[in-house]
DNA sequence: GAACACTCTTGACACCTTGCCAACAAGCGG
DNA sequence: CCGCTTGTTGGCAAGGTGTCAAGAGTGTTC
């Protein structure tokens, strides 16, 4: 028995660890409300000191919100895989793509986007603008408008609306389960052709 | 002098007393996120011992969720105003009607309806989801579909996932001011439209 | 290979919040 | 004026969070 001293816990890279917490961290809170997480769990799930955790990411709050802010940035590889065909092709395609980027994290997506009700909070209500403003650009370009576009602003806002509606359709699919893909698929692409090729152009002349 | 003994404190009937604490509590949840409102908050601005709510509520928690179903519940009186006419028709007054009502009482529906984000939890969920469903019962058969159809379900998922949207165009309009409320009424009339008359039939021969 | 230094990690401490409960007292009825 | 009902209070115990100095793993040096 060569009775090597064995360590009680392993040093790892800062990086290492705090992926490793946020991990965690990211199950938890897909599986249980804020509140009912409580930073002993994540330490427990983490095998770490509850210390630690507020080490890494200060506060449980602020860990939070870099769960919730990672799992609302969606990948940017969208327009680029886009084909060039017709409008209806190119709805049906975004969505596709989007619901498969979807059904890959469900937990995380429908915990982040999940309203718990009343009250609001400046710093989660600022991440899910931003994701939602990002999100409808990549959709906008997808459909092939530009950026440079005198009406961008209105455009991004007539999109977010549009973003609302996708949410509630993936809670109906994933969560819910009263909808399947397929028709959640027909709901969104349908909406999403009527928006680009009916809506906007009326919206173009009512400009306050 | 009559020195009368000056009570330290006045006696209120219960439901009195529980509805002081309500509106306290639904002022300050209305401020803040759940977590950065107290009970001590909450007693203190009703001027009352803390273990007061504990006694009438139970437990903050349900307090907040009486607050939140209160907040929801909207008048019954949709449905039997609207016109006999042509779907576009029908379609332009539901959603005139919906933005009368919404823009009367701007703040409680936007607080009410605004996603706090801090993850899932079924009681409030459960909420929402009645208020949905509730209200898109309402859409339906402003739309002249009845209860008795056999694919009400799917239609009701269908109709809440477009209650996604009209939230989302709710906060563009009333608390973003990026779009007008002819604007808004435009998006949302047609995208009605659009569902009522394009993805709902195609729906039906997709369920699962 | 032993001592060293660096810093990742721990464990305990103080503070705050919530829910509970027994005692108190306001106001009505006799 | 007295006593009863019960609305109301105030303090206690459990649990959660953030902080911090001390401890221990791991690479480095001689």
């Amino acid at each position: 028995m060569t009775a090597g001293s064995a360590p009680k816990w392993r040093r790892l890279e800062p990086d290492e660890r705090r992926e490793q917490i946020f991990t965690c961290a990211a199950e938890l809170f897909g599986e249980r409300p804020y509140a009912a997480v409580s930073t002993a769990d994540i330490a427990a799930r983490a095998g770490v000191a509850r210390g630690l955790i507020n080490h890494y990411f200060g506060t449980k709050r602020a860990l939070y919100l870099a769960v919730v802010r990672r799992a609302l940035t969606l990948p940017p590889d969208a327009v680029t895989t886009l084909p060039d065909g017709p409008l209806a092709e190119r709805t049906d395609a975004a969505v596709d793509w989007f619901l498969d980027m979807v059904s890959k994290q469900q937990k995380t997506w429908l915990a982040a986007i999940t309203p718990e009700g009343i009250g609001r909070d400046e710093e989660v209500e600022r991440i899910l603008d931003e994701a939602d403003r990002d999100a409808a650009g990549l959709v906008l370009e997808a459909m092939g408008f530009s950026r440079d576009d005198d009406r961008w602003e209105q455009l991004i806002a007539v999109v977010r609306t549009y973003a609302g509606m996708v949410k509630a359709a993936s809670r109906e699919w994933l969560d819910r389960e009263t909808l399947n893909r397929s028709q959640v698929h027909t709901v969104l692409s349908r909406v999403l052709h009527t928006l680009v090729a009916d809506v906007i152009p009326r919206a173009r002349n009512q400009s306050s």
